[in-house]
DNA sequence: CACCAGGCCGTGC
DNA sequence: GCACGGCATGGT
């Protein structure tokens, strides 16, 4: 199977994109609304090339997860290629607080509504995810009322702690779990996803409720160092598979 | 009515 | 250190 562009963007760890009538996908990041078919059409834009991850080996990643073990190569062989998105530090770390005891679908939905209120617009009806400087003067009161929840104040705590974003890169893993759980409602979870979908970081291997299922049924007594050097992309594979099957 | 969703926080032990 | 209840909201 070739490439599942749908899975990549739609299938949990980017909120932005939405899929367009005509099969297409759109997003506005970078202050600009970004329209894509197929790969291709990311490979001459700069910002695109950086954000598929285009320089990386996914074919090759894949065939040596389907090599590995029985259960991997049927999740790998149940998809198309899936590629880890190289998303903005801040879009992923508010994208991820908002994913706890959430769906999909809902996460989009207040992805959505964070931008149209407290973004910009930067096309008619295409609006940008708010900054930290955008957030500085709202209000839990506000939040809520756009169906954040009890995910409120974490969101006011990251923009008070925006800044501990930018002391990420270079961390030793664990160090950079520990200090991204510094802001409130990132727990070890949302912080692997962080480090996986924005910082590159391909060791990360996010335990949410599908994938503690896979653990207990196909992996028992295994860690996430059994999947070493692919823990991020089979833990991919595994999530797609896993909710594909129910 | 119940239970669940890409969990985490606060409390108690 | 681990176990537990609570938590906003919308879907099934």
């Amino acid at each position: 199977m070739s490439e599942n562009l749908r899975e990549t963007l739609l299938g949990g760890q980017s909120f932005s994109w939405r899929e367009e009538a005509d099969g297409s996908f759109s997003a506005v990041l970078n202050e600009k609304v970004y329209h894509i078919s197929t790969l291709s059409d990311a490979a001459s834009d700069p910002f695109l090339y950086e954000y598929f991850d285009l320089g990386y080996d996914y074919e090759g990643a894949r065939a040596a997860i389907a090599g590995k073990d029985e259960i991997l190569r049927r999740a790998v062989e149940s998809t198309g290629t899936i590629r880890l998105l190289k998303q903005d530090h801040w879009i992923a770390a508010i994208s991820f607080i908002l994913s706890q005891n959430n769906n999909i679908k809902r996460i989009t939905g207040l992805y959505n509504r964070l931008s149209e209120h407290f973004g910009h617009e930067v096309e008619p009806g295409r609006f940008s995810f708010p900054t930290p400087y955008e957030l500085r003067n709202a209000t839990e009161e506000e939040l809520r009322a756009i169906g954040t929840g009890f995910r409120a104040p974490f969101i006011l705590d990251a923009v008070d702690k925006s800044s501990v974003l930018d002391e990420i890169d270079g961390l030793p893993f664990d160090e950079a779990m520990d200090r991204l759980q510094t802001i409130k409602g990132i727990g070890p979870k949302v912080a692997s996803c962080i480090l996986i979908f924005s910082y590159q970081r391909r060791e990360g291997f996010p335990l949410d409720v599908w994938m503690k299922k896979v653990m207990k049924e196909y992996y028992p007594g295994k860690t996430p160092e059994y999947f070493h050097p692919y823990e991020a992309l089979s833990q991919q594979y595994l999530f797609s598979w896993i909710r594909s099957i129910g």
